[in-house]
DNA sequence: ACGTCATCTAAGAACTCTCTAAGAATTCCT
DNA sequence: AGGAATTCTTAGAGAGTTCTTAGATGACGT
């Protein structure tokens, strides 16, 4: 059996009935820790790395915002979302400004709370679209080619574009006119694929791309 | 005098009133360009360099949700919220699952977008002191330039600058316009940057600075 | 095996993008 | 203000890319 390993997500919350609560929601997410007061929370957050924090705006001991504004000025950049019963306007700017990526009013809905805790955890780890296929990986991007073995290969615009085209579905065949219509002007010459097929073959291997003949070309992930 | 460099920000909205009621709301904080529809809001988002976008949900030609969709796609990830009249919380999830990083629904409290607008843009990343490239060290702050040979060569404050967009993130392919936009009046003409990393090169060594046909330049780390 | 059709390959024309140099405009400094 | 350094513009030369053409090579059906 495959046990995803969930990310982890510390939840600062004192209240005993709503800590376990919001933990069971965000349990199929995350695997939630809970800790009872700021102090710890402040402690956790430091010592142990989090894919994301939930902070509860009022706590005994170290208020939330408090809190983050200390893990800010440490240099601990971990996403955190605040929290709060307290919903004023002035609130949530103080709690934003104090290093807070996000700031929640209860009562709040389970399913925005987890959208939210998405979006923050997200953009802090851009991940740039990698196609790979054999031994190689492109991104479509930055038009950069590179294999396994550390090979980087420099393709112009046009290769790198058929390329995309075909290794985002390995395994499909595509005919000329598909390729031609998504790459340029529709009308030019069906043998202008053969020819980049040709460059990229030269470039590449051989046996990257695979012929269908009659139908057009395929990325073979060799079968 | 001293004309202070306002971050820009594109607010793609298509209402005659309100449009021009979050420029002014934001332009103690930004240089506010407003796009009117979807598409003109794509092709400005694409090929000009943005501190964040703020883009209203329901517009004209193409959708604010799919539009930032479509920015992802290709690897864009200017910070952007969404606002919308439509508060339902399936509205909120759709949209920050499309990549927004934050969604507010009118009425909003012009504070608190400028406090989210903050709180997205803000960048933890510790900036180092020294970038590094290559057998080059370059300190942005002096303009000082040493290379591990001991050699010391003296640039100009747009090399310097210029330099250090580039050496920021090696690897990484940066436009003329993103350049330009970075580095002085966006509406520059191109060949401005061109002409800068043509001194570097002759300052430097030609390999330094790498130039991606069709793309732009990027410091290049060899493999 | 043979003819036919599809595909491959090479070479070059046409085009676009980039480089470079030189000078004009601007800013900076004394 | 004057001179020097820096910044920006322009334009032709140069390099890289894209597309076309045509003959060579290979695949398929009878």
């Amino acid at each position: 059996m495959y046990i995803p390993e969930l990310p982890r997500l510390l939840l600062i919350e004192d209240d005993p009935v709503l800590g376990p609560l919001i933990a069971e929601l965000l349990s199929g997410d995350y695997e939630v820790r809970i800790a009872p007061d700021g102090q710890q929370g402040l402690h956790l957050a430091l010592t142990q790395d989090w894919e994301a924090l939930v902070v509860d705006r009022g706590l005994p001991i170290l208020d939330g915002v408090a809190l983050i504004q200390a893990l800010r000025r440490k240099g601990v950049t971990t996403p955190a979302i605040i929290l709060t019963a307290l919903g004023s306007t002035a609130e949530k700017i103080a709690g934003l400004d104090a290093g807070a990526n996000d700031y929640m009013s209860k009562p709040f809905d389970a399913g925005e709370l987890r959208a939210r805790l998405r979006a923050i955890t997200r953009s802090f780890a851009a991940t740039p679209t990698l196609l790979s296929f054999g031994e190689w990986v492109l991104d479509p991007v930055s038009r950069s080619l590179r294999s396994s073995y550390g090979e980087r290969v420099a393709l112009t615009a046009k290769e790198s574009d058929l390329l995309a085209l075909l290794a985002a579905e390995p395994e499909r065949v595509f005919s000329r006119q598909e390729l031609l219509t998504n790459l340029a002007h529709p009308d030019d010459s069906h043998s202008v694929i053969d020819t980049y097929v040709h460059y990229l073959r030269k470039k590449l291997s051989r046996s990257v791309i695979r012929t269908v003949h009659g139908l057009g070309y395929q990325i073979g992930d060799g079968s």
